[in-house]
DNA sequence: ATTATCTATAGATCTATAGATAATGC
DNA sequence: ATTATCTATAGATCTATAGATAATGC
């Protein structure tokens, strides 16, 4: 039954990955230790062996999932070049996004959630929050670094709601018009 | 221990506004159906002489929350008159409000689990969206219907989107700042 | 010998129901 | 007689742990 250390290592790995993929379809009461162990292929007692809670796996499994925002963000904005904002605009409120809960933005999928935890949870959201702020401080314009900031912050607001709203939306015309909405205003100029 | 059918009709009502209330601090996996009738003065099992089942009042605790935050909106719409989005914007993204939970807008306490739930719940939700989109229209500067509908949706969806991010920081000095970013990007006039 | 994983289970909790109780309302 | 509420519990599920097992790694 043992497996090499190298092979616990990946297995911790998995059950990260998988928890991350399931509790943003889910939500964090709506898998248990027992379905998670059973997705990625192992027992549910093997767990407690990997981590000391279900808690401690939420957290690190926010964490990765907003890093793994965070890098994606970083190479949307590299490769668009002058066009950064519209590049990450244009990708966080796709349909795909709104639609694929398992792979989405953490802060859109368990964001209320994660502030009701506390703890560790809601600080590995936060520093993930955080990261993709600098990235987008970057990708927004501005003649100022505060005006940068600024900017940043009230652009990922509206994204961030934007999401939330379009996946409230019962009707599948109002849900793409938040997004088209929000899209138009954060891309095309401000001034009319 | 039968009580008047007028009493059976105030405790129907005491639960939902038990309800509205636990909700929104715990989320609907952090309340069960025992808690929230003991938080009202009833038994357990008295509960399901008045809802099919915990999601059936979920439904209607949304309900009266949402609709008690648009009669709270069209009150603050009217009362500020041409000023009607800052005394909106103001509102909503007032620490009182973030540190709130029990009376805050659903939408920004429970829509990712709302948008998960489906059903009766998401649809409840969906339709208090609709109800402060209407007062959000009429209270939004804009020369067109067009033109203010989308400023309703882009100012809604930035709203919510600041509140959830207010309350996922865990430093108070970042959580003030979202808010105060927010407030001003929607306030201040949008060309500098 | 160590340890990653397994089986099995303790103990708590959750939704929902069954049947008893007692006051209302005909 | 009806019915709102109560007590008690069924049945399912959840987190976490205890102890067994068997392959790795010294």
């Amino acid at each position: 039954m043992k497996v090499t250390r190298e092979q616990a290592a990946q297995n911790r790995e998995r059950i990260i990955k998988t928890a991350a993929r399931l509790f943003r379809e889910k939500g964090f009461d709506g898998v248990g230790v027992a379905d998670l162990m059973k997705s990625a292929g192992l027992t549910h007692g093997g767990f407690y062996g990997h981590f000391a809670s279900k808690s401690d796996l939420a957290a690190k499994a926010c964490e990765i999932s907003l890093a793994a925002s965070r890098e994606k963000w970083a190479r949307l904005a590299e490769a668009a070049g002058e066009d950064a904002l519209a590049a990450l605009v244009d990708n966080y409120l796709s349909d795909v996004h709104r639609d694929r809960l398992s792979s989405g933005c953490v802060l859109s999928t368990l964001g209320p959630e994660a502030a009701r935890e506390g703890g560790p949870v809601k600080h590995a959201v936060a520093n993930g929050l955080k990261g993709l702020l600098e990235v987008l401080e970057q990708s927004v314009p501005g003649r100022s670094p505060e005006q940068r900031r600024k900017a940043a912050l009230a652009a990922m607001a509206q994204m961030v709601g934007a999401v939330v709203l379009s996946r409230i939306a019962d009707d599948e015309a109002l849900s793409d018009e938040i997004l088209a909405a929000v899209r138009s205003d954060l891309i095309d100029p401000a001034c009319d």
